[in-house]
DNA sequence: TGAAATGTTGGGGCG
DNA sequence: ACGCCCCAACATTTC
């Protein structure tokens, strides 16, 4: 008789999965563990109790017992390896850089004691070391790179496991004990009308998108008053969806227009370029891609204050900046509006935001969060120019024409006209404007317009 | 996955 | 009738 280790993390799944699915294939008993890491955001706390309970229970109807823990990796797998006796341990690829330093002496001590180990992949659709573009380098730039992925690309059959022989539970922790809900105050009060975590939500909003969004992606996830986008990512962040189940899916939708598969797909693009980034550069979270781009970056506590809370003043960031923190989300197009406002009209640094949104999204995603915050910012990989400034009232106007958005989040301005809603001078000068400003609805904290040509000499200095 | 400044064009008002 | 000017509307360039 034989048992192996499996050793979860945002992989939060029972079927794709290929350490567990070897596992189970190649052993008669199976342990699957989960270490929590304190580190992870204030919002994703919340995420990971409701989806380790899902877990749990998936688990449990296939044989197995999820034993939970505290502490080094290291520790906790040794310990585990050695009190009982076990033959193999198994994980898919670590994504994050901790992680992958971890999880890499791990491997090292279990070689060194004779112990079976192996790792597969699970998070990502291409073999990272295997993309480079046609002169051999890493790729900087997404479309090559996308297109190559998509050759390159294998989708595997799904991995379905059969139920196990049920063991006797492992001394560990009670996911209560965790302490993982926030309390006093509990913010993410409002969290669970907009989210299921766990595979059955994850399931649920995949189809519900394959069936219904999918077609009108390619315009509609641009529109803020719309329900246009797959609000997948929390969930692809935890590992409920593969990316495999994602793309048969979608692939599979009758119907569907093309383009807006084509457009969703290279969404997955974009992540899985970021990912790549981050595997090979190690660095993608703290330092500039582009190291040159060396931004003399701001500190103002109130300004930035103020767009954490979304009180800016523009109607367009603070409502963005509000469904962020009610929802643990931001529609995507709103997140390269206030990135963009914090960076280059408050010059503020964008390991700033980028520290913000991983306390604050529920998909907050190493890779992809760091990869996106470079780009906004003009120092990242097939980045925007750093000219290139978003002004948030003609965004505004653009993406939400009829004041959908910002009337939904900033309830101050429910009665404002859609006409003079994203222009504070225009709010201003309307009937509605006595009152509003200085009263309970912020002055804009600054000038567009100086800040702008601010940013624009900074940045200017930099290239001299 | 910009915005603003600058350049060009063409219709219409007007002397 | 004709040239001139104004200025949208659109295109191009620049940041």
């Amino acid at each position: 008789m034989s048992t192996a280790l499996v050793c979860f993390q945002n992989d939060l799944r029972i079927d794709d999965h290929p350490a567990l699915y070897q596992a189970c294939q190649n052993h008669d008993f199976v342990i699957p563990i989960y270490v929590y890491d304190p580190g992870m955001g204030s919002a994703q706390k919340w995420w990971v109790h409701h989806s380790l309970r899902a877990l749990q229970q998936q688990l449990s109807e296939k044989g197995m017992i999820l034993g939970l823990y505290r502490g080094k990796v290291q520790d906790i797998v040794m310990n585990l390896v050695k009190t009982h006796g076990l033959d193999a341990v198994y994980w898919n690829h670590a994504i994050t850089v901790q992680g992958k330093g971890v999880y890499a002496a791990v491997a090292k001590q279990l070689d060194h004691m004779g112990v079976k180990n192996q790792q597969f992949n699970g998070h990502l659709l291409c073999n990272p070391d295997q993309i480079r573009t046609s002169t051999g380098s890493i790729a900087k730039v997404f479309t090559p790179f996308w297109r190559h992925c998509l050759q390159n690309m294998v989708i595997p059959d799904p991995m379905i496991i059969s139920a196990k022989d049920r063991m006797v539970p492992l001394v560990s922790d009670d996911l209560d004990d965790w302490s993982l809900l926030p309390q006093h105050p509990n913010w993410a009060k409002e969290f669970d009308q907009h989210w299921q975590p766990g595979v059955t939500g994850a399931v649920k909003k995949l189809e519900h998108f394959a069936e219904g969004g999918l077609s009108h992606y390619a315009i509609r996830r641009n529109d803020l008053g719309k329900e246009g986008v797959s609000s997948l990512s929390p969930h692809i962040h935890f590992g409920e969806l593969s990316l495999w189940q994602i793309y048969r899916r979608v692939g599979q939708q009758t119907g569907a227009d093309p383009e807006g598969v084509r457009v969703f797909i290279s969404q997955l693009g974009w992540r899985e370029f970021s990912y790549y980034l981050l595997h090979h550069f190690p660095h993608l979270p703290d330092q500039n891609f582009k190291e040159k781009m060396n931004f003399p970056w701001k500190t103002d506590e109130t300004t930035l204050t103020a767009w954490k809370k979304g009180q800016t003043g523009f109607p367009i960031i603070d409502a963005g900046m509000r469904q962020l923190w009610h929802t643990g989300t931001m529609n995507n197009r709103a997140r390269l509006i206030v990135s963009s406002f914090l960076t280059k009209n408050l010059m503020t640094d964008w390991r700033v935001g980028a520290a913000w949104f991983m306390d604050t999204l529920l998909d907050a995603d190493e890779a992809n969060n760091s990869a996106g915050w470079q780009w906004v910012a003009g120092c990242g990989a097939d980045a925007a120019p750093y000219f290139r400034i978003f002004n948030p009232i003609l965004q505004g106007q653009k993406f939400d024409p009829d004041g959908t958005y910002v009337k939904r989040w900033v309830p101050e301005l429910a009665d404002v006209p859609a006409r003079v809603i994203h222009d504070p001078e225009k709010i201003r000068a309307s009937s509605h404007g006595s009152g509003l400003f200085g009263g309970h609805y912020p002055a804009p904290i600054v000038d567009l317009d100086e800040t702008r040509q601010a940013a624009l000499q900074a940045y200017k200095e930099l290239t001299d």
